[in-house]
DNA sequence: TTGTAGAAAATTGTATACAATATGAAAGAG
DNA sequence: CTCTTTCATATTGTATACAATTTTCTACAA
């Protein structure tokens, strides 16, 4: 498939409105709808709905029908759970093996974070979040843990949150939160990092929580 | 899609012979051939090539045409760093929620385990080492966990390494491992259990590249 | 009102056709 | 002999057509 075919520019785009939310769980996909929408044929837009479902962002019910998967309460917490798991295991990896370009990016990105917020731009404040956090997994330079950090809507439930979010004191707190895992990162406390970051993370699970 | 569609019957066909490494890595995959062989049209296996590139077991070239992913020494070393950080990460789970069911799963594996090596039964001493492994991810009962797991092509990877070796010390050697870290979640000792799982993981890694 | 049967519309699953592109083999120039 | 060029073949990307199925609507009876 090349990167210009349609079933791609399909695939592309329904993605991009699942991930922003725009397209809600459960939602119907109409193949014909679409195909009309982004004047292609049906079957671009079915092979799109197919590479949609092999990564798990729709699903198909038993009588046809191709639909936005549910995050139910159970996702939520099952994420959070993955989350934690995946980013404590790239944290004991950078510690292992260090890295002052890294340590230096992820200084710079809190930096960014701090600017943002106090003048008031949330919506890049949020960004920074995520980008910290995927930092900290490239860091490991492991691909295949990158990609299934990508791939677990992480990223984008994260920003689901930010947009919805707008109180003061999470930003303060997330801020401090960051710049500790830096600085235990930088003085080799591992336990302070790992204490961190676990807080950090049951921190977005209770607001993600008020939100479903 | 309906379970018993065209398309669903080529993917699992192609998925089962990429996953036992019947189609190696870097092979072409020409939907002519493969709609003739399993007589549907193109569109049914095109559909299917869509899904497993979602799932990341095929991709594109650039100029066109679907390949099976490669594993290259790089992948190994990946996949063996993401287990490792995916299973202690579901052992420590494990840890702060105490199962006596999962346990006596876990020993029951065990027992199967032995059984079939002193029996000569080398193929299916590595099923259940592969259960084993499994039991552990799915004891946390995170869906996402679990699905992740299962859709690393580690499972099968570790087939694949089954399918070859057949040193009688090797399965000593797991067998003894697999026990200890039952025996430490009973006994509630995480650093045990933490140290055997590690070892038993690196000596996976030590076999498997012996074949890249 | 409620429920149900049946028709109509919408939607999906599949095959075929065809144009565009890529691949590979043969022919010719250096 | 090796490297281009050219052309035939193979393969992919896309659209359309149509049958099968599901969903929705409507009319009618209990």
């Amino acid at each position: 498939m090349k990167e210009d075919s349609l079933a791609n520019k399909v695939y592309l785009e329904v993605r991009k409105k699942i991930l922003s939310s725009q397209l809600a769980g459960g939602a119907r996909l109409v193949e014909s709808a679409w195909a009309d929408k982004l004047a292609v044929s049906r079957v671009a837009v079915r092979e799109a709905f197919m590479r949609l479902a092999g990564e798990s962002l729709v699903e198909f019910g038993e009588k046809g029908g191709c639909f936005v998967k549910k995050m139910t309460v159970e996702d939520v917490r099952d994420i959070r759970e993955l989350r934690e798991l995946l980013e404590v295991g790239a944290l004991k990896i950078l510690f292992s093996k260090k890295n002052k370009e890294l340590i230096d990016d992820l200084e710079l990105i809190c930096n960014d974070f701090s600017d943002m917020v106090s003048k008031g731009y949330y919506g890049g404040a949020c960004e920074a979040d995520v980008r910290f956090h995927e930092r900290i997994i490239e860091g490991t330079c492991n691909s295949r843990l990158i990609a299934i950090y990508k791939n677990s809507n992480i990223p984008l439930f994260h920003m689901k949150l930010g947009a919805i979010l707008g109180q003061m004191e999470d930003y303060l707190d997330t801020e401090q939160e960051h710049r500790a895992i830096v600085d235990a990162l930088k003085a080799n406390d591992w336990n302070r990092a790992y204490e961190t970051l676990v807080h950090h993370l049951d921190r977005g699970e209770q607001e993600a929580l008020e939100l479903v």
